[in-house]
DNA sequence: GGGCCCGCAGGG
DNA sequence: CCCTGCGGGCCC
């Protein structure tokens, strides 16, 4: 076994091979000495997040076949004079000092309600305490009830910036729901919302980088407030929102949790109190309307829109307008506003009161209604949520009795935990029964492994045997995984040949060929048997080529641990054996077996031969595993076998279009996509090094050859390769008339095309001078079913090139299914139609419904 | 060359 | 969870 060795910066990589499963992580260690240059106890080692430790072997750690190990090179420790000052006072004082100042506003958590010192005969300011106001979050730009409980002259600094007071400072309540729920919603909201940031009143700490962009820095403008002139004055460089020189203490109606927000009269108004009717909105108008830019048909919440028009039909009325993300610049174009039966004028700051007392009775303002803030129950407070409330049983009761999450900000009844709990708990941080990691499985630096259960029932843990695995293939595990067809997947793999081939089984499995590593059969009970391999397994095999005799599984003692053994009782019809009677198109008995009658309308098996075959058939491939094409079951039958046990037993067919790789035609096709033995990544090389080894260096060939053999793996540059010796022979022979290439398709025709071979030669001439554009050509390909070339085949999803005429012929709409392969076109999972197929699908099938 | 016996992946 | 298995490498 071989892995791969990085280091952490990715600089560096080697392989590092002879080793096994059990291999010591010291053993380990001791190869990466010399490529890394790194001293035994300089080295540390990395995977899947864990450090491997000495005394561990590489399958504690789970370290699969080319796994990448990451590698730290600890520095050398040298030996220092200390120095009088160490970093140590700058760290702490910056981090304090840096905290929540990123926007025009600051977050201060106060522990006590101090009261404002300053605020005898401050009476002038615009706004009075208790005042009813709108006041602008700064955030997304809309306008919220709100009242002023304080105010203060501006200091020079609160001229320039924005202060927000939190009161929520009980340690505890940190933790409760009530105070921190409608936080976690919002932020999540802000995660879906596009860019736009929206988040509830400006008042989270994470709020201030919002501010940013949204009001504060382009307070150059005034145009919405009252008195620009002030503004002027000031130095252009530093930012002015204060006009009347006091900053207003606002609590936002429904948001009192999140604490009172210092701002300017700018961002204040007199409360919204007067609706207007839709009909009496005129263009040009700039009124305050209920919008959400995400979900422009959801409620949203409050902005001032300069309406562009209007459109209304006897039922439905909009507007359509520039909305206004707060006062300044920033602006929505061309929004419609759908709910307009909720239409606000916009008070101008001392042509109306906002004195509470004065406002009562007919004068009260309407309560507004803001988006829902969980878009899961819709705030609605009778409806169990377990977005927005308890997230196991959804009830909204007892908020101060449930805890929230600091993962996933879930939220959890003290008495629904298991087991219930009768106290928050006076921890830093909780997590809920989903997101608590298990203690007992956290795996500390220098920590030994925790043993896993399911490593502790192995055989190797029971017996104490210790007895290596093997530095081979023999126990490893799958690299990759085939997702282009699901694992029960009749017919034919996308992408693979008949006459493919691979060095290991465990590959065939990774190509989805075959996914079991050791059995032969691959099937379901009920469904039937996806693939075979031929492997010579059992003695009462019979191969013909076309057509074989195979023997069914089981009847065998496999105690011991065993994967194979002799025949030591009588096989049975079930499971693997009766999936692959289930391909006959015959119904299932099993006491006597079946034959078919039509034998072609069966379930096609893949089958692949492997070398082992060879010492009983003639058709076994030379080395590793072949896939042969498609087989149908034509009989089965109980019979007794060599052995004198009953084994079932079942004649396949071979009904595949392509040729069997042992026929001429076959052979030359393998030739020409350019097949060859497929090894495991790495595989050659180790086997290269191997044999260095053992040979010392005296012998320098055997690795020649290996990188040669390698170099034909891949069936690009096998193809490739060929092409250029072609090229190369042509321009030796005759004289070169023109440089371009032969298009790979058409090389592929001159292969493997017998009867048009003269054609396609003559093509590529043609386009070797020039006669013919590339472009006409590139299209060519032959019909996987009839083998003609056609110029524009209809590519299926399964990509199989079929022409117009097969695929007509053959295509049957209600079963939907490629024609060649049997490649489910639309039912078992989402394959899309590219739009050429629906054309011609729709074409060929007037009726037939392609666009799911 | 034959015996031994392991993880792995798949199905039930 | 348990049962199954037409691999594969190493030791004798």
């Amino acid at each position: 076994m071989w892995i791969q060795v990085r280091t952490f910066d990715g600089q560096k990589s080697i392989r590092v091979d002879g080793l096994s499963k059990l291999t010591k992580i010291e053993e380990l260690r001791s190869k990466l000495v010399d490529p890394f240059s790194a001293p035994l106890d300089r080295q540390r080692l990395f995977y899947r997040g864990k450090q491997l430790e000495n005394g561990q072997t590489l399958f504690d750690y789970s370290v699969g076949l080319n796994d990448i190990i990451q590698i730290m090179i600890k520095a050398e420790y040298i030996p220092q004079e200390p120095k009088a000052d160490s970093g140590f006072v700058s760290e702490t004082s910056d981090s304090e000092h840096s905290t929540c100042t990123s926007g025009g506003s600051e977050v201060v958590l106060e522990s006590d309600d101090q009261p404002s010192t300053s605020k005898e005969g401050l009476a002038e300011g615009t706004y009075k305490i208790g005042d009813l106001i709108d006041a602008l979050d700064l955030s997304i730009g809309a306008w919220f009830e709100a009242s002023v409980v304080d105010l203060s002259k501006a200091s020079e600094e609160e001229n320039t910036e924005l202060k927000h007071t939190d009161t929520a400072t009980d340690v505890n309540d940190a933790k409760l729901v009530d105070a921190n729920h409608n936080i976690k919603d919002e932020n999540d909201n802000s995660k879906m919302d596009n860019g736009l940031a929206l988040k509830v009143n400006g008042i989270m700490k994470e709020q201030n980088v919002c501010m940013n962009g949204v009001a504060v820095e382009t307070t150059e403008d005034t145009k919405g407030t009252n008195s620009s002139e002030d503004i002027k004055t000031e130095a252009p460089t530093k930012l002015q929102t204060c006009n009347d020189g006091f900053v207003y203490h606002v609590k936002f109606e429904g948001y009192e949790d999140q604490g009172i927000l210092k701002l300017p009269d700018k961002y204040l108004r007199p409360r919204a109190r007067t609706m207007i009717d839709y009909d009496d909105v005129r263009v040009n108008d700039v009124v305050m309307v209920n919008y959400n830019p995400d979900e422009p048909k959801e409620r949203g919440f409050w902005y001032d829109v300069q309406v562009t028009a209007k459109k209304s039909t006897r039922t439905y009325k909009e507007m359509i307008g520039n909305v206004r993300l707060g006062i300044d610049a920033n602006v929505l174009k061309d929004c419609r506003i759908r709910l307009t039966d909720e239409i606000f004028k916009i008070e101008k700051q001392g042509e109306v009161t906002c004195d509470p007392d004065l406002l009562n009775g007919e004068n009260e303002p309407f309560k507004r209604s803001n988006k829902a803030e969980c878009a899961h129950c819709k705030d609605n407070p009778k409806r169990k949520c377990k977005q927005c409330a308890c997230h196991k049983c959804g009830g909204k009761d007892d908020p101060d009795r449930q805890l929230m999450c600091d993962e996933c900000d879930m939220a959890y009844h003290l008495a629904c935990l298991d087991p219930p709990l009768e106290e928050i708990p006076d921890v830093e941080e909780w997590y809920c029964p989903l997101c608590k990691n298990d203690a007992s499985q956290v795996v500390m630096a220098g920590q030994k492994l925790k043993h896993s259960k399911k490593k502790a029932k192995m055989a190797s843990s029971i017996n104490g045997s210790t007895r290596d695995w093997g530095k081979g293939m023999a126990c490893q595990g799958r690299t990759k995984v085939c997702t282009i067809v699901p694992p029960n997947h009749f017919g034919e793999i996308p992408g693979i040949h008949v006459g493919q081939s691979w060095k290991f089984r465990v590959q065939v499995s990774e190509a989805g060929v075959h996914r079991p590593h050791v059995a032969g059969i691959h099937g379901r009970e009920i469904e039937g048997a996806y693939s075979i391999v031929l492997a010579g397994g059992y003695e009462d095999d019979e191969d013909r080529g076309e057509e074989f005799l195979y023997t069914g599984s089981g009847g065998r003692d496999l105690s011991g641990n065993k994967r194979t053994a002799e025949q030591s009782m009588d096989q049975k019809l079930t499971k693997m054996n009766s999936a692959l009677a289930r391909n006959c198109n015959a119904p299932l008995d099993s006491k006597k077996g079946n034959e078919a009658k039509d034998w072609r309308a069966g379930k096609a098996v893949r089958v692949i031969r492997n070398s082992k075959g060879r010492k009983h058939s003639k058709y076994a491939p030379e080395e590793g595993n072949r896939y042969d094409g498609l087989y149908k079951v034509v009989k089965f039958w109980p019979e007794t076998g060599r052995s004198g046990f009953l084994v079932w037993r079942y004649l396949l067919r071979r009904d595949d279009p392509q040729h069997a790789p042992w026929t001429k035609q076959g052979q030359k096709k393998i030739k020409a996509l350019g097949l060859v033995m497929e090894y495991p990544d790495g595989y050659l090389e180790a086997m290269a090094t191997k044999e260095k080894e053992r040979n010392g260096d005296k012998d320098s060939g055997s690795e020649e050859e290996v990188k040669s053999v390698k170099k034909g793996q891949n069936k690009g540059k096998g193809q490739k390769r060929k092409r250029k010796e072609t090229e190369e022979d042509t321009a030796k022979s005759t004289p070169k008339k023109c440089k371009v290439t032969i298009p790979s398709d058409i090389q592929k025709l001159i292969d493997c095309d017998e009867t048009n071979k003269k054609v396609w030669e003559e093509v590529a001439q043609e386009i070797q001078t020039g006669k013919k554009l590339l472009s006409a050509v590139e299209d060519a390909f032959t019909c996987i079913c009839c083998q003609e070339v056609v110029y524009h085949p209809i590519t299926m999803p399964c990509q199989h090139n079929i022409c117009k005429s097969c695929l007509q012929r053959s295509f049957k709409a209600d079963v939907c299914q490629c024609p060649y392969c049997r490649y489910d076109l639309g039912k078992g999972y989402s394959m899309v139609f590219n739009k050429e197929l629906q054309v011609i699908l729709k074409e060929l099938f007037p009726g037939y419904n392609v666009g799911r």
